[in-house]
RNA sequence: GUGGAUAUAGCUCAGUUGGUUAGAGCACCGGAUUGUGGUUCCGGGGGUCGCCGGUUCAAGUCCGGUUAUCCACCCCA
């Protein structure tokens, strides 16, 4: 019988029990993060049906959607009708739409799931990869306060992972539409493709964008190029960027709702006393998805730009419209948590030695003196302590390698003299050290350890 | 989807101008007198050299095809 190789499909991760310790810690600060601001949990399922996730918006993201379908059905040479989700803003489009009448609005609320895209595979792109979402959803209207609460939980959450220094780069995408427009541009098509530009002026460099935006058939003049190379050139805090816009002295009112917004969000987390090194203004982030509509965000690590933006999001005027005649603005963002691990783990920032969650392993010495471990077993779990019974009767030697490569930091030995003497000889794998400890102080002492 | 590179052990790779039974490091398993690991020493298992075909006395090595992977572009988390 031939053996088939193990493997998975590539743009996949997975993860060593120790390193899906640190995983977990990641998960489980953005969720303490995501309440904390007062977001409320729901899931999705991963398969929706396909017309439902196929609305006629998708161009390029159609081409990167997995069907899914049974083998039954496939036999029968029908057409799949469900697929994989590939976002989260989509499927929370649909569960709004549908349970309007049952939710409360402005409806906030996070998620932290997978999603699937049929991504060629390089580092940092996945195809199953996990986001977390968080997003407030209005009726009828949403004010300008929910676009500055969205960058406070993420600066919250990144502080909290603890994971060096990052900057949360805000912008407003009416400011550059409404430049536009005041030149002359107001083709739809035209401007998304000079904003696609202008997204990559941090990847490129000002010169090369320059160049593409003046040879290129994007229909802009000497005159208009100079003003929006300058415009998105500005980046800095609130004083740096907003007065300087307003020299610009531009007559469209886009411009001006755009560049009010900006001010009001930007001046709303200082009010929610965001730190102002973790956030600042940056005309050059356009976001190349057409659905945002005013604020946009994007937020990168100061000590790796090299990896690219980790959590970004925006404003979206009407999320629904394609499933519910109610209007529904949101303001949401999304943490693309497997990207990031990804990178940090590849950078070796993580601790790739965590211990699991098992704390203490109680070897046995001896198969006659089995119960005792069993017992000691017992009491250890009765104690809230995550206590492993050793079963294998191997050489403590081997159950001390088995304890340290399972990523468990203490070992209990209980041998003849440590049964006679109603003890228990408690080991430090980490540390090296031992200390024999009565039975019925055993479990404080393993509590009291670092 | 477009362009470029690579394909040898579980992983990272060596393999000289084609020449006998294909190597190293790491990892894995075992041992160094049985109550102490992560260090050291010794030993061991593991590869139809991506796949198909061609050239040749002889192919891991040269040629063609094919598939897969990786990188860049596109796009994105």
């Amino acid at each position: 019988m031939s053996i088939i190789k193990p493997r998975t499909m590539p743009g996949t991760m997975e993860l060593l029990p120790r390193q899906q310790v640190v995983h977990q810690r990641f998960l489980d600060t953005i969720r303490q993060g995501f309440e904390r601001f007062g977001f409320q949990q729901i899931e999705t399922p991963a398969i929706e049906m396909r017309d439902v996730l196929l609305t006629k918006s998708g161009g390029d993201t159609e081409k990167q959607v997995y069907f899914v379908q049974s083998t039954g059905s496939l036999a029968q040479g029908q057409d799949p009708k469900l697929a994989l989700r590939f976002d989260l803003t989509v499927p929370l489009a649909r569960y709004v739409a549908q349970h309007e009448h049952e939710l409360a609005f402005p409806f906030r609320r996070y998620q932290i799931q997978r999603v699937y895209r049929g991504e060629s595979a390089q580092r940092g792109r996945f195809r199953e990869f996990y986001q977390c979402d968080i997003d407030v959803v209005g009726k009828d209207s949403l004010g300008l306060t929910a676009d500055a609460e969205i960058p406070a939980v993420i600066a919250h959450v990144f502080t909290a992972l603890g994971i060096g220094s990052f900057t949360i780069h805000v912008s407003n995408r009416k400011i550059l539409r409404g430049l536009l427009a005041a030149h002359g541009i107001d083709s739809e098509e035209q401007r998304a493709a000079i904003l696609r530009e202008v997204d990559k002026l941090d990847k490129r460099g000002r010169g090369r964008v320059e160049e593409t935006l003046r040879t290129g058939d994007f229909g802009l003049d000497d005159a208009a190029l100079a003003v929006l190379m300058d415009t998105i050139a500005l980046r800095g805090d609130r004083a740096a960027t907003t007065e300087k816009l307003r020299e610009l002295d531009v007559e469209d009112p886009t411009f001006r709702e755009g560049l009010d917004e900006l001010d009001a969000v930007l001046g709303a987390l200082d009010d929610l006393g965001v730190d102002p090194e973790r956030f600042c203004a940056n005309l050059a982030i356009a976001r190349g998805l057409d659905y945002y509509t005013g604020t946009v965000y994007e937020t990168l690590l100061d000590d790796h730009p090299e990896v690219g933006s980790v959590c970004s999001g925006g404003r979206y005027e009407d999320l629904a419209s394609f499933y519910t005649k109610s209007k529904l603005p949101g303001v949401g963002i999304s943490i693309g948590l497997t990207r990031l691990f990804d990178q940090l783990s590849a950078l070796g920032v993580l601790d790739e030695n965590a211990h699991g969650s098992t704390r203490v392993l109680v070897t046995e010495m001896d198969a006659s003196l089995a119960e005792h471990g069993r017992r000691c077993a017992s009491m250890l779990r009765a104690a809230g302590i995550n206590t492993e019974l050793h079963t294998e009767g191997q050489k403590l030697a081997k159950q001390f390698k088995y304890a340290t490569k399972a990523g468990i930091r203490y070992a209990v030995i209980l041998g003849e003299n440590e049964v006679e003497n109603g003890t228990a000889m408690l080991k430090d794998l980490d540390a090296g050290s031992q200390q024999e400890v009565a039975l019925d102080e055993l479990a404080a002492t393993i509590d009291a350890a670092d």
